[in-house]
DNA sequence: TGGTATTATTTGATGTATCAACTATATTTG
DNA sequence: CAAATATAGTTGATACATCAAATAATACCA
């Protein structure tokens, strides 16, 4: 079996996300937003979860914390975001979405759910459990021993 | 249906496709190598097809351009590669693989099958097959209209 | 044949990923 | 309580991604 043989499914996996994301975020931009599909699904995430800490803000989107503090950066400058300093524990900042991010979340959501349902153009109840239940066994078995 | 919501293939791609990777990047580096997966995935294939330009390497990795461009930049100051004028075609670089490449191909190759095996620890030939048929269906559907 | 379009690669600018080191608080424990 | 330890977040360094613009050479065509 060749390594970089495109029948393989890492290599069908690799391409279906890298397409999938690609048209995200042509999807977004055509919608006349300024944000990037992670930007975007960082704010969305926090809107729905705003006591949600850093760590666990990184957590749940699968990213270093380092890269979370960068994005938020961003996202401050670019005035979607604002870092307050947490009252009970002064190493925490809490994260408060402004109007224009609630604004922009409202905006893009129903783009977000069109261009997933048409990303899953096809597929039945069925596939996509077993497409689910399939992803979840590769993270599992992609765990550290 | 929340959008973030951890329930949806989308978010299962997300993490399947990161963890699948950092396993892939621990691996190597477990094995010694200083190369990163993206890196040697590019060598593996231009190993495989040498005559490969810049602009097909590219597409067969699922890379920009300048990505390439970047990831060459690097992999021939660590000395796995070098550019040489096409004889026939003045704009392109034929890009030819050290011996330091070739032989780090050569043993990597055998940890990065090990980790694929891995990977689809569980799956029998059915459900690689349905996997890579939901995967292909859904490049398809992410594809511009 | 000379001009225009096309193609291959590079470069600049900006956003993200990952690891390791660092700062500042909070918690634990002797 | 003081010292050791753990936790939250930032920063530095390096690799990669993506778009747009620049450069250079080739192809096409009137």
């Amino acid at each position: 079996m060749l390594i970089s043989s495109k029948d393989t499914v890492f290599y069908k996996l690799e391409k279906a996300i890298k397409l999938y994301r690609k048209m995200a975020q042509r999807k977004l931009q055509e919608a006349g937003s300024d944000l990037t599909i992670n930007q975007m699904i960082l704010l969305i995430q926090l809107q729905q979860q705003p006591d949600l800490q850093m760590v666990d803000l990184a957590e749940v989107i699968f990213k270093d914390v380092a890269s979370v503090t960068r994005m938020i950066d961003l996202l401050v400058k670019k005035s979607y975001l604002e870092r307050k300093e947490n009252q009970t524990d002064r190493r925490r900042k809490d994260l408060v979405l402004t109007k224009a991010a609630l604004h922009a979340v409202e905006e893009l959501s129903p783009v977000i759910r069109a261009y997933r349902v048409q990303a899953l153009h096809g597929f039945n109840d069925n596939e996509i459990q077993s497409l689910s239940t399939a992803l979840d066994q590769l993270s599992q078995n992609c765990k550290v021993d």
